[in-house]
DNA sequence: GGAATAGTGTCTCTAAGACAGTATCTA
DNA sequence: TAGATACTGTCTTAGAGACACTATTCC
C-alpha cells in the first residue's frame, strides 16, 4: 500500500547532495483534509495559518516533508496533523497528488493529500485557530485546497456506500439509530432502516454489548454497540451498496 | 481533479531559489504503468533501464519531473510515457503516491505514479529494450515497482466492475463477444452474457455501426460496435457493478 | 393510556443469472 | 444439413425498499 510502505531493505544514501543537478527542486509537501461531524454535517478542520503566503487565512494543516525524520509521507502527515491538530488519528490514508509551478507562489511543488476522520469529541477544545468548515459550504480556502476538500468529500461518500468507513466518525459505543444518522449525514441522503440494518449486520464490524442500552427519551431504549476489536483500524467491506 | 488540474491564475515566483532552505532535497519523479492485453490476459509494459540504478533490468517507465517544462505530475507522466514508448494514451490517471527514504538510493524520494491502457496493437514494435510481462506472474522489479504494478492491476479490476475502463484496451471497433472477453481478462471471471449486454447497454457508450458485421468464422456473424464521440476519452459509469 | 422511537416480519419490486430458443454464417 | 457462435426472450432467484406491526420507554 502506498499509504504506509513496508520499509525496503535500507541502501547507501548519498547524503545532502542535490539528486537531480540539472533540474530546479520541487517543492514537498503533504497536507491533511480532517472531516468531522458537527450538526449533523460534515465539517473539515482548517487551521489559522502562521506564516505566509496567505498567514490569517483558515486552510488545511499542512506542512513540508521532513526527509530526516519522517519515514514516508504518510508519516509526515500524521506527524503535521499531530503537531499542529494534537489529533492522532485512527484513520489516515492518501488521497491523491496535486502539483503544479502555480499552486504555490513559492515555486513548482507536490503535496501529498491525505484524508482523515474523527469523532467531533476528540477535538481540541483549547486550540487557538482551529475552524470548523461545513463541507456543503466552504469559505474561500488559500492555494488549491478548495479542490482537495471537494475531492476527499466524493472520495468518504463513495467508500461510505460500501463500507464502515463512518464508524471513524463516531465514539466506541453507538447505537444503530445513532449510526444511521451518520451514514446519512455523511451520503447526504437518507437510508432505508431495514435495509441499513441488513448491510451493517453484512458488514459484521459492530457487537452489542450485552445489557446496555440509550435510555434518556421518551421511547424504547436502543442497544448499545461497540466496534469488534479486529475493525479498530481497519475497514470492512460489502460488496454492494448500502444505498441507491 | 488531481491528475490534471486546470492551472492556478500564475503568482510570482522566486525561481531557482531552494524554497525549503532547512530541508534536505526530496527526489521527485513519476512513474507510469501501463497495460494492455496479450494472449488474452493483462500485461504490463516494462523498459530496460538505460541508467543506473538497476541499469539493464525491466522496469516501469519512469524519469524526473522537469519543474521548467512540466505544468503538472500529469504532463510529467504523459511526457515520459511518449518519450520512452511512443505512446500517447488516451487515459492516463493519477493512482498514488509512494515516498520514503530507502526506496531509491539516490535518497529520499517521492514518485507520483499513473497507470494508463492501450490496445495491443498500438504497442511500437520496433521499440528496443520494451518488455511485456504478465501481471499474473511478474518478474522480479527493481525500486518498488511490483507493489505499484499491483496496486494499479488492483484499481483497473475494481473501476472495470462499473466503468468502461476496459474499452482502452481494444480499438475504436469492436463486438460485444470481442468485448465480453476483454472484460473477462480483466476481471480474471466470467461474465454472464445477458447481464453482460445489459450493463453495456446501460453504459450506453457504444452505437453500432450499421451494417457492419464481422465475419470470418462458421458461424453468425458479429455486429461491430464503435465508441460515441463523447466516451472517447471520458469514462462511462453505472451504480452496480457488472458481475458477482 | 398516549406519544415517541427501537426493532422486526414480510410483501413487493427490481435487477442479476440461468436456460433455452432463434438467427446466420461456413464447410 | 451440421456445427458453431451471435443474439434474444423469459423464468428463477437474490437483494433492496416499503410498510406495518410489536416492543419499551417516559409522561
Amino acid at each position: 500500500m502506498p499509504a504506509n510502505p513496508a520499509p525496503l531493505p535500507a541502501m547507501p544514501k548519498i547524503p545532502h547532495q542535490p539528486a537531480q543537478p540539472d533540474f530546479p527542486p520541487v517543492i514537498c509537501t503533504v497536507d491533511v483534509v480532517l472531516l468531522t461531524l458537527k450538526d449533523q454535517a460534515l465539517h473539515v478542520v482548517l487551521l489559522r495559518r502562521e506564516r505566509e503566503p496567505h498567514a490569517g487565512s483558515p486552510a488545511l494543516p499542512g506542512g513540508y516533508v521532513h526527509a530526516q525524520e519522517d519515514r514516508s509521507a504518510w508519516d509526515a502527515a500524521a506527524r503535521v496533523l499531530r503537531d499542529k491538530t494534537g489529533i492522532v488519528s485512527p484513520y489516515l490514508e492518501q488521497l491523491a497528488t496535486w502539483s503544479g509551478p502555480d499552486r504555490d507562489p513559492r515555486g513548482w511543488s507536490v503535496s501529498i493529500v491525505y484524508y482523515a476522520l474523527v469523532p467531533p469529541d476528540l477535538l481540541p477544545t483549547d486550540r487557538e485557530g482551529l475552524v470548523l468548515a461545513p463541507v456543503a459550504k466552504l469559505p474561500r480556502l488559500p492555494f488549491d485546497h478548495k479542490s482537495m476538500v471537494e475531492e476527499a468529500v466524493s472520495r468518504v461518500r463513495t467508500k461510505s456506500q460500501y463500507s464502515s468507513l463512518p464508524v471513524y466518525l463516531c465514539g466506541e459505543r453507538v447505537t444503530l439509530p445513532q449510526l444511521q444518522s451518520i451514514y446519512e449525514a455523511v451520503l447526504g441522503e437518507p437510508i432505508n432502516k431495514v435495509s441499513f440494518r441488513r448491510k451493517i449486520d453484512e458488514l459484521g464490524m459492530l457487537e452489542p454489548i450485552e445489557g446496555e442500552l440509550e435510555s434518556g427519551g421518551a421511547h424504547r431504549p436502543a442497544q448499545i454497540y461497540q466496534l469488534r476489536r479486529e475493525f479498530r483500524r481497519k475497514l470492512s467491506l460489502v460488496q454492494r451498496g448500502i444505498n441507491s
